[in-house]
DNA sequence: CAAGCTTTTAGAATGATTCTAATTCGTGGT
DNA sequence: ACCACGAATTAGAATCATTCTAAAAGCTTG
């Protein structure tokens, strides 16, 4: 019911959290279904409210825990939104450019083939009125490499938990 | 004491506010000197704490504030991270990219020139090891543009509140 | 069926941001 | 000097997404 290139891919999330040896639960099949299923990339509380039709004590807690699992195993590319809930994409995990709506709150995938030049014009081919970018990269810098303790912004590491 | 350049800069963003009719009180004059002293991208709180150290008892709310103001009129740039605090570029107020280090939450510009294309390896040039990318465009989608009001996704009209 | 694991839960805690209502400040007019 | 009035500022409460905690429930293997 999701079509085949969903199939594979739902396939390959569950290959990835059994090899990182949790188990496939009703609930964390039913999440990996919800999250396949919309094109909408979908926050916690939508996946919350999916999972929920079939398995209707779910706690949110089960939602943002088995996030994290497919965070940690590069199964799902968080969006993060600083005022809003962030947003996930469960079909191409790996980063890739995204056009957001800021009335309706609307992600949409941008086609990589129309996107040379990160600074070009895309309001045309896209229809948007485009009001800003974000083009940022995320990592570990030269001096965090060597010392990975050295500078740490705070107890936890550095994983910019709330 | 901030440098010729960053002279300049404090005068278009005291003048912004100006026009858009706002006073500069001794409070928001020392905040628009602490955002531009810094290359840190710094957060509100670290803006609070250098506009306390002259002003004592300045509440964070009045930072809050002024960094609406300075929005408003597109003389900061907010970068978002949903975990952690907001960092605000009061030097160069328009979309650019950033070099973010997951480990000390180090924020700097990236100079555009060495960026042609958005998808280029970075690592060598930098020195960071990139994790991950995010290349996303923020407007006003073809649905929305007609009917501001049609698919609002909350009663704020969209814009995001926390 | 019991031990020992993983999963799930409800609810509390956290933390950044926004809101509210009251107070203070500053300026022009007298 | 004094007053009135709008703008600025304040403390603290409220909001909300996310994380944490401790307990309960579920499996699985012997």
């Amino acid at each position: 019911m999701l079509g085949e290139v969903l199939e594979a891919r739902l396939g390959e999330m569950k290959a990835a959290l059994a090899e990182r040896g949790v188990a496939i639960t009703p609930r964390r099949q039913r999440l990996l279904e919800v999250l396949l299923a919309s094109d909408r990339h979908p926050s916690v509380s939508e996946i919350h409210e999916g999972v929920k039709r079939y398995y209707p004590g779910t706690s949110l807690a089960t939602i943002y825990n088995t996030i994290e699992l497919l965070k940690e195993t590069d199964q799902v590319l968080e969006i993060e939104f600083s005022g809003a809930s962030n947003r996930y994409d469960g079909r191409i995990p790996k980063s890739h450019p995204h056009l957001v709506c800021e009335v309706c709150e609307k992600v949409e995938d941008l086609d990589i083939g129309e996107l040379k030049d990160p600074f070009e014009d895309i309001s045309s081919s896209t229809g948007y009125r485009i009001l800003r970018r974000r083009v940022d990269y995320y990592g570990v810098c030269p001096d965090c490499q060597g010392n990975p303790l050295a500078s740490a912004p705070s107890e936890n590491g550095g994983k910019s938990g709330k």
